[in-house]
RNA sequence: GGCCACGUGGCGGAGUGGUUACGCAACGGUCUGCAAAACCGUGUACCCCGGUUCAAUUCCGGGCGUGGCCUCCA
C-alpha cells in the first residue's frame, strides 16, 4: 500500500516517505483561543484527524507524533479579555479567556470524533525556544533589531516565497499596506515586538531592554522544533495560511537551521462556504461548532465534512448536512456496528484514503462494503475513521407523552379507528417522533 | 492588477482518451389498515468556443463563471 500526498510546495502528488518510519511527525496549526471555534475551523481539525488515523494505521499508533499548537498570545485575545473581564487585571483576564476557550475547543472537537493530538503545546510555554531562534536569526544576519522590535529580513533569504509561489519582485509591486518606518524592507515581518503596558510581556531577546512579546509566526517554528525537530514530515493547515504564515514559518526555521526544507510535505485544506456564500457574521451565516452541535450529532457534521475532498472548496449547506444524517444512519444501521469493537480500515477504503486522502471515494467504498453485505468490515472501518455512534438527533422529546400517545394510537388501531390513529401519528410527527409499526409492535425514534 | 484553485446528472461527488462510479432526493413496485423502514426496479450528466485525435467530459489554447490569497482570517 503506497500512501500518496499532495505537497503544496512542489505542487505534486507523490509517494509519502517518512524521514523516520518509527516516528512519523506531523504539525498542524491549531486555534487561537479567544472565542468558540466556527465550522470553518473544524475543517482542518477533522481532515488532519483522518490523516492522523491513517498514519497510525499504516505505521502503528505509537509511531506517529501529531502536534497541534494552541495560540494563547494574540491581540484578539487581549481585546476579548479586556472586553469580557474589565475588572480583572489584564493578564488574569487573558488567562481566564484562553483557559475557557481551550476547554470549549476540546469539547467541540471531541464531539466531532477527533482524537487528541499527541502534543498540544501552548505558545506562552515556548517563549524560551522562540527567543533562541530569534537570537540565531539576528546572529546570522537574517534578522535585525529596530526600535525594540526584531524583524526578519526577507531579502536575506534568496528563495523566500516558494510555498506561495511569489517572487520577491512581485511582492514589491503588490505592496500597498502602509509600511512601518523601522522596516528595512517592506516585506520584513515581526519576530518580536514591545508590549504595551498591562499586556503580556517577557524579557526581550537580542539586547532589547523593553519587555515584549512574540510575533505571530515564530511560535510555530519554535514549537515544531521543540516537539518534532528541525525538519519533519508533514505540516498542515488551512489554505489561507499559505501566505504569509507558513511562508514566514519556513523562512524562520530554514534560516535558523540552514536546512533546505522545513517539512517534506505541506498540506492545505480548502476553504468552506456556507450556502454558497462566504461565511461572515454580517451575512448571518456564521456558525460555530457549538451551535451546530445543538441541532446535529457530531458524527454527522464530521461525515458531512468528509464528503468533500479536503483540497476542494466545500459548500456547507443545511440540505447537505441533512443528507449526511440519512446516509450515516443507513451506513450504521447494522447491529454489528453497535455491538462490535474492532477498528481496522478495510482494504478498499484504505486504498482510497491512501490516494491523497480521497474521502469521497472512501465513502463510496463504505457503501460498496454495505452493498456486498460485509457488515463487519463496514462497522470496523467506520469506527476506525472516528464514527463511533449511530447518529441520533440531539433534540429532546417528552418520553412519557410519546408513550401515552403511542398507547392511545394502538388502542385506536385495535378498534379499527384508523382516522384517529393517523391523527395521533401526525401529532407525534409534529413532535419529531417517527413510528415504525412492525409485527412485534410499534417502535419509535427521534427524527432528524 | 498579480498569483492560485475550481466548474460533472435535481443535489452531493469520484473517475476516465473510446466500456452505466457511488450516495441522497425523485419515480414505479413488493410489503403495510394507511404510512415509515426494508427490499426490488428506473436515471447516460460532464460550463462555452476552438485545436490535437479514428475518438475528448478526460489532453492543449482561449473565453466565461465561482471562490481563495496578495490586509497577523482555517
Amino acid at each position: 500500500m503506497d500512501l500518496k500526498l499532495y505537497d503544496t510546495l512542489t505542487r505534486e502528488k507523490r509517494p509519502f516517505t517518512p524521514l523516520d518510519p518509527s516516528r512519523v511527525r506531523m504539525y498542524v496549526c491549531g486555534p487561537t483561543v479567544y472565542d468558540f471555534a466556527h465550522i470553518g475551523n473544524a475543517r482542518p481539525v477533522i481532515v488532519f484527524d483522518v490523516l492522523f488515523r491513517l498514519l497510525r494505521h499504516v505505521y502503528g499508533a505509537e509511531h506517529v507524533t501529531y502536534v497541534r499548537n494552541i495560540t494563547d498570545v494574540d491581540d484578539k485575545i487581549n481585546a476579548r479579555a479586556a472586553e469580557e473581564y474589565p475588572n480583572l487585571p489584564l493578564n488574569e483576564a487573558i488567562r481566564t479567556v484562553t483557559e475557557k476557550t481551550e476547554k470549549q475547543f476540546h469539547e467541540d472537537v471531541d464531539a466531532l470524533g477527533c482524537l487528541r493530538p499527541t502534543v498540544e503545546p501552548r505558545a506562552t510555554e515556548h517563549i524560551g525556544e522562540m527567543k533562541v531562534l530569534i537570537e540565531r536569526l539576528v546572529a546570522t544576519g537574517h534578522a535585525y533589531v529596530a526600535e525594540d522590535h526584531v524583524l526578519f529580513s526577507v531579502p536575506s533569504m534568496a528563495d523566500y516565497g516558494r510555498l506561495s509561489n511569489r517572487s520577491l519582485d512581485e511582492m514589491e509591486a503588490g505592496a500597498r499596506v502602509e509600511i512601518a518606518p523601522y522596516k528595512k524592507d517592506s516585506k520584513d515581518f515581526v519576530l518580536w515586538k514591545p508590549s504595551k503596558p498591562g499586556e503580556p510581556a517577557w524579557p526581550s531577546p537580542s539586547g532589547i531592554a523593553a519587555p515584549g512579546r512574540p510575533g505571530w509566526h515564530i511560535e510555530c517554528s519554535a514549537m515544531s522544533w521543540k516537539h518534532l525537530g528541525e525538519v519533519f514530515d508533514i505540516h498542515g493547515g488551512g489554505i489561507d495560511l499559505v501566505f504569509p504564515h507558513h511562508e514566514n514559518e519556513i523562512a524562520q526555521s530554514r534560516c535558523s537551521f540552514h536546512t533546505p526544507v522545513m517539512a517534506n510535505y505541506w498540506m492545505h485544506n480548502g476553504f468552506l462556504q456556507v450556502e454558497g456564500e462566504k461565511m461572515s457574521k454580517s451575512l448571518g451565516n456564521f456558525f460555530t461548532i457549538r451551535e451546530l452541535l445543538a441541532d446535529w450529532p457530531g458524527e454527522v457534521l464530521r461525515f458531512n465534512m468528509l464528503k468533500t475532498h479536503y483540497r476542494q472548496p466545500i459548500d456547507w449547506t443545511l440540505k447537505g448536512v441533512a443528507e449526511s444524517f440519512d446516509t450515516l444512519v443507513t451506513l450504521t444501521s447494522d447491529p454489528t456496528f453497535i455491538s462490535g469493537k474492532e477498528t481496522t480500515i478495510a482494504p478498499p477504503v484504505l486504498e482510497a484514503l491512501s490516494d491523497d486522502l480521497n474521502t469521497p471515494k472512501a465513502i463510496a467504498e463504505l457503501h460498496a462494503l454495505q452493498n456486498k453485505g460485509d457488515v463487519v468490515a463496514l462497522s470496523s472501518t467506520l469506527r476506525a475513521l472516528g464514527f463511533s455512534r449511530r447518529p441520533q438527533s440531539p433534540r429532546q422529546v417528552d418520553e412519557q407523552k410519546v408513550v401515552a400517545l403511542l398507547d392511545a394510537r394502538n388502542a385506536a388501531r385495535k378498534g379499527k379507528n384508523f382516522k384517529e390513529a393517523d391523527r395521533i401519528r401526525d401529532e407525534l410527527t409534529a413532535m419529531g417522533v417517527l413510528l415504525h409499526d412492525t409485527k412485534d409492535g410499534t417502535t419509535w425514534e427521534i427524527g432528524r
